[in-house]
DNA sequence: ATAGGGTTAG
């Protein structure tokens, strides 16, 4: 016999593979018997250093091992491979299994054909992922017991082919195997990954029958199953019933809030699991991350960062991600930076991460920076990120940054994701290229729900409701059932049409067919009512709309508000006020400025100054309102005073302040200061003018009698002149004599827009401004003809050289007799008639 | 057994 390497002990251990519960086979035991019977003791000592080597992953050694036994002629048993191969199965060591593999082939059938070395094997191969061997060493198993039936369940599970998987569930339990607690879980994995929350409910009912619910590992995969089908409620159950919760327990309740985006709970939990005193993991902290970064709490995700370093967490890809994640979702890019350079490894989604968090917080050209690194260092960019630059894109209207991300796909084979293609074909709506937007749907082979509804959105914003309807019906014909988003689109695009009537057909249409309308639908019928000049009805329906049980949120009351002001009613716009402060409702930064601007533009600048005092941390979107209500007061030397608060404050001004604060100087004639503005913005801000900012100009020249250089200017143009211009022209030379030049105008405005009843309204004022009233009352005919609606609201009306801000129902305007004479054309574009009564 | 990033409606 060879010399051993080390001593031997002298009390040997009893064998360390003892059968797990639940075996019964009777050739195991067999041949467990058999090699006891002939072994001498130190085959015994053997088993016992080669178990404890593999243990330790030092399986070279055990091998050598092996091989002095062999050396010996000692016959080798199952259990000795079995440790081997289990050595293996710890260290997932394929190559080194093989051999093994190998060394029982050779040892005759003796070895190869013991039940338990065969299982082994199965199990070996199957936790290498080794999916052929694995499956053909099953098939050809003379005995497949419980064991093999669990390592290839979890394999298929792992290859994610859970059909499979629970066929196997299913045929295991036909033969008559006992589903113990180790193939139930499994099966739970499979069944929540393929939401199959019937068959998940069953195996439940199983385990409760078994009482196998004690099972940590059962219980936790139950509560993860209920997480994964969305049933928070189930899982929660579950999750409550168990009475020592490990940290797998814990993590799959944060994960399941956090999946089904009840971030809240998940952070609750995550604090009652602190309380309890168990130490967090990485799976803990990114959940939490996660549900702090949706959230967009600041100090939550902070803790979590700092309880991570407190907890020698290695910054793994997953953790680190989590916090750049969070640190862009909440607006500290810089943080996020500091992150991604201290990880030591970074996989695509990291450096993707950083790529979305830059473009989210509006620093394109970092963004794009980012991007050439990583193509410098051959990483690519992935479906996903380019999902999410798409839609930064569209948000922007940044046409050539999409064309850049088009172009990027189509390089990249990226565009047949139907992700990718949906944020195209939106970015190519929203930059106004509905032509490209539909050769990128049309190209697709496959087309899901959202991308059908991403078209829909698409002509309908533009009112185009024939072709939404039409491409509505052609979904159905291809066999796609609407859902609520493709119904709301296709209100939308007939209320932006004018087609009210319709519009309100099919909301009743789609809750006939059991669609149920959410809160998009009602907040798109009442603006849409308001937008078409049916206040009231648009009231009413804000009341159907409480009892049907549905709260606004933000973004609705925002819209309400808007509402109100595209009706210049101030009893309503003061209703939603009072609702806001009874419901004590989040006042957020859009909720302020809509009602700085309700209150503006229903000619209460008062009110709104108020609210504008109340706000203590202004942002600009809210000085930009309280700009544009003094613009439309005519109040332009408060308009300039707080354009010169805002930069003392050190806020930039964007182009939106630029079209308020030009407007305000164009009401009020102030030459000087709108072209020192302009200048100001083209050369200092480096805003590019937009069409707004020269029809300002353009009316601010005009006013001041330079109708001529405002021509010219609109010549020397870099674009050609929208309906804005051709508008403000129209009203700039209102006073101007020249009977031909107002026509011509208003012939070019209807090219532009046809159906736009506003510029009726603009002709007939201009024809009244110079006392011809026959004419005026004439476009008054055409438009009643054409059956477009005046909508009620504020109106500009020019005397001499001031501008004038009248709003439907104001009294408090109505002494002099120069506002006698305007309130005259206000009710003249009410009501078209009976303006001469008033005059007189 | 548990873990990170995306697309549609106002």
């Amino acid at each position: 016999m060879a010399a051993l390497p080390f001593p031997l002990p002298t009390n040997p251990l009893p064998s360390l593979y003892t059968p797990r519960k639940l075996h019964n086979s009777s050739t195991y035991f067999a041949s467990l018997n058999q090699i006891a019977g002939n072994v001498q003791i130190s085959y015994k000592s053997y088993l016992n250093q080669i178990s404890s080597l593999c243990k330790q992953g030092h399986l070279p050694e055990a091998l050598d091992l092996v091989t002095d036994l062999e050396l010996a002629d000692i016959t080798i048993g199952p259990d000795v491979y079995g440790e081997l191969l289990q050595g293996c199965v710890y260290e997932r060591a394929l190559s080194l299994g093989q051999q093994i593999h190998g060394r029982i082939l050779k040892n005759g059938e003796y070895i190869a054909k013991n039940e338990y070395i065969e299982t082994k094997l199965v199990i070996f191969y199957s936790k290498c992922d080794e999916s052929e061997t694995a499956n053909r060493l099953f098939d050809k198993l003379q005995v497949q017991n419980e064991f093999s039936w669990a390592a290839i369940m979890g394999l298929k599970s792992r290859m994610r082919f859970n059909e499979e998987a629970l066929m196997g569930f299913r045929e295991m339990h036909e033969y008559g195997l006992i589903l113990d607690n180790f193939v139930i879980p499994i099966a739970l994995k499979a069944s929540g990954a393929l939401r199959w929350i019937g068959f998940g409910k069953s195996v439940h009912g199983y385990v409760v029958k078994m009482g196998l619910g004690v099972c940590i590992y059962v219980a936790s995969s139950l509560l993860d199953m209920y997480g994964k089908c969305g049933l928070c409620g189930d899982a929660k159950k579950v999750f409550d019933k168990i009475p020592e919760k490990n940290i797998v327990a814990w993590n799959s309740m944060i994960v399941s809030f956090t999946q089904n985006g009840r971030n809240a709970e998940a952070i609750e939990t995550f604090y009652e699991m602190r309380v309890e005193g168990v130490a967090p993991t990485q799976v803990t902290l990114s959940s939490f991350l996660s549900a702090s970064a949706n959230l967009g709490v600041i100090v939550e995700g902070k803790q979590g960062h700092a309880l991570a370093v407190l907890s020698g967490l290695e910054l793994t890809n997953i953790l680190g991600s989590s916090l750049i994640n969070f640190y862009s979702k909440v607006g500290l890019v810089e943080n996020a930076e500091l992150v991604f350079s201290e990880m030591l490894e970074k996989d695509t989604v990291t450096w993707n991460l950083l790529v979305s968090g830059y473009v989210h917080n509006g620093l394109v050209d970092r963004a794009l920076g980012l991007c050439h690194v990583m193509q410098s260092e051959n990483l690519r960019f992935d479906s996903v990120t380019l999902a999410s630059i798409m839609a930064a894109a569209a948000d922007s209207r940044n046409l050539k940054l999409g064309k850049e991300g088009h172009s990027f796909c189509v390089r990249n084979n990226l565009e047949s994701d139907v992700a990718v293609a949906s944020s195209i074909i939106d970015m190519y709506a929203k930059c106004e290229n509905l032509e490209c937007a539909r050769r990128v749907f049309n190209a697709m082979i496959k087309r899901d729900l959202i991308m059908w509804n991403t078209l829909l959105a698409a002509y309908a914003e533009q009112g185009h409701s024939g072709e939404t309807l039409k491409l509505f019906y052609q979904m159905q014909l291809e066999g796609l059932p609407p859902n609520v988003i493709s119904w709301n689109s296709v209100i939308l695009g007939l209320l932006n049409k004018g087609e009210v009537d319709k519009a309100k057909d099919m909301f009743m249409e789609m809750q006939s067919l059991g669609i149920c309308p959410n809160l998009i639908t009602w907040t798109t019928l009442i603006c849409g009512l308001a937008q078409n000049g049916l206040g009231d009805e648009a009231f009413l329906t804000f009341q159907s709309m409480e009892e049907a049980g549905i709260k606004p949120n933000s973004l609705s009351i925002s819209s309400l508000l808007s509402a109100c002001s595209t009706m210049a009613s101030l009893p309503h716009g003061r209703a939603i006020h009072c609702y806001i402060t009874r419901r004590e409702l989040s006042v957020s930064t859009p909720v302020l400025c809509s009602l700085v601007n309700m209150y503006a533009k229903c000619g209460s600048i008062n009110q709104a100054k108020r609210v504008f005092d109340m706000i203590l941390k202004k942002e600009l979107p809210v000085y930009n309102a309280m700009i544009s209500g003094y613009a439309l007061h005519g109040q332009a030397a408060e308009a300039l005073s707080l354009f010169r608060r805002l930069k003392e404050e050190y806020i930039k001004p964007d182009e939106i302040t630029f079209t308020s604060i030009l407007s305000a100087c164009s009401h009020a004639g102030l030459v000087r200061e709108g072209l020192e503005l302009f200048i100001d913005m083209v050369s200092n801000h480096k805003i590019v003018a937009q069409a707004e900012h020269y029809g300002c100009l353009v009316s601010i020249l005009s006013r001041s009698h330079n109708l001529d250089e405002a021509l010219r200017l609109i010549l020397g143009m870099p674009f050609e002149p929208d309906a804005f211009i051709f508008g403000s022209l129209l009203t700039a030379c209102r006073e101007h004599p020249d009977f031909e030049l107002k026509e011509h105008l208003f012939e070019r405005l209807l090219k532009l827009e046809p159906d736009n009843s506003g510029n009726y309204v603009a002709l007939s004022n201009a024809y009244a401004a110079t006392g011809m009233w026959d004419e005026a009352l004439k476009v008054r005919g055409l438009m009643k003809e054409r059956s477009l609606r005046k909508i009620p609201g504020h109106s500009l009306i020019q005397i001499g050289n001031k501008t004038h801000v009248f709003f439907a129902g104001d009294k408090s305007h109505s002494r002099t007799k120069e506002i006698y004479m305007t309130l005259a054309l206000l009710r003249m574009e009410m009501q078209s008639t009976r303006c001469i009564s008033v005059i007189s």
